[in-house]
DNA sequence: TTCTAAATAAGAATAAGTCGCAACAGGAGC
DNA sequence: GCTCCTGTTGCGACTTATTCTTATTTAGAA
C-alpha cells in the first residue's frame, strides 16, 4: 500500500464527511491520516500516542469519537464491539457466532459448508494454525423488530 | 441441550483438572456449572450476578480466575482476547484475519476460497446480515520463534 | 467578519479486569 | 479422621479502557 493509496483513503474519508454535514477537524485529520496510513489495526491509545508528538493538544477522547464516528459512517471496521467485555464460551463443537452489532448478542451457528473449510493451509506463513471460526455480523431479529432490547 | 449434556461437560470438567493437579473447589464447580449450563456466551459480571445469589462471598476475581483457567485447559472459548481494546481496520477490502492468542497481533489475510463464501441464507433465521469474516487464531511466527515480543 | 452549532480538551467518572496479601481449605499422607 | 502444605479465595486497592460533563474553541454558513 503506497501513498496514492493513503490520498485514496483520506479522500474518501473528506468526502463522505462533506455529504454527510460534518466538520473538517484538524484533529479529525489527523487522526484519519494516521489510520488511513496504519498497516495493521491499531487500537485508539496507540493512533493517540503517535499522534501526540505533532499535536500535543490532542485528547484520547478526540481520537476514540473520531474513530467511532468513522466506524458508523462505514469507513472503518472494528475488532471487537462496542462496550464488550470478553465473552466466555462453553460450546466445543465446530460452530460459528452471528454478532448482533447493536445489541451485542451471539448466537451460535452450525454449517457444514463452514465447517468444510481449510484454511490452516493458507495462513501458514503468519503462524502455527489453532482454530477458525466464521463471525457474520448483522442485526439480530429482536433488533429489527423492536422486540424490547 | 439437556441436563444430560451438562454433566457430561461438568464431569470433563473435573477429570480435566484432577489429571492437571488442580484442586477442584466448591467455587469453582459453581462457575463450571453455571457456564456449562448457559446457552449464551456470557462474560464474566453476568455469571458473577448469577452466582453471588447462592454463593453471596464470591468474588468477581475468582470468577475471572476460574474462567481464564477452564480457557487455558481448553474446555470454554473466548469471545475476543485477553487484555484486549477495541481495535479499528482501515481495510475496506474483503479480508480475514489471523489473530495471535499469544501477543494478539493481527494480520490480514485474503483467500478466494473464503470469499465465496455465502452466509447470508444461512443466518437468515437470526437475523439481517452485514457482513462475514473468518477469524483464524494461532501462534504467529514471531512467538513461535520467539524473536522478541 | 460574525454567528452558531458542532467539536474539542481536560478532568472526573465508570467499567472491565488484575494484583498483593492475609486467611482459608482441598486433598495427600498418616 | 487429623494434620499439614500448597494452592486458592476474598477483599480492597489498583490499572487500564472508555465515556461523560462542561467550559472553551472553531469550522463553515450567512
Amino acid at each position: 500500500m503506497g501513498p496514492k493509496e493513503i490520498e485514496r483513503r483520506l479522500d474518501l474519508f473528506t468526502q463522505r464527511l462533506r455529504d454527510a454535514g460534518i466538520k473538517l477537524t484538524s484533529q479529525r485529520m489527523a487522526i484519519f491520516r494516521a489510520i488511513a496510513a496504519s498497516e495493521q489495526h491499531p487500537d485508539a491509545e496507540t493512533l493517540y500516542r503517535e499522534l501526540k508528538e505533532s499535536c500535543p493538544s490532542l485528547s484520547i477522547d478526540t481520537v476514540y469519537r473520531s474513530l467511532w464516528l468513522l466506524a458508523e459512517l462505514g469507513l472503518v471496521s472494528t475488532v471487537g464491539q462496542r462496550h464488550e467485555a470478553v465473552r466466555f464460551d462453553v460450546n466445543l463443537s465446530r460452530h460459528h457466532h452471528f454478532v448482533c452489532i447493536r445489541c451485542g448478542s451471539i448466537q451460535d451457528f452450525y454449517s457444514p459448508q463452514l465447517d468444510r473449510l481449510d484454511v490452516a493451509e493458507e495462513v501458514q506463513d503468519f503462524g502455527a494454525f489453532i482454530s477458525s471460526q466464521v463471525e457474520v455480523r448483522g442485526i439480530c431479529k429482536k433488533c429489527e423488530t423492536g422486540t424490547d432490547q
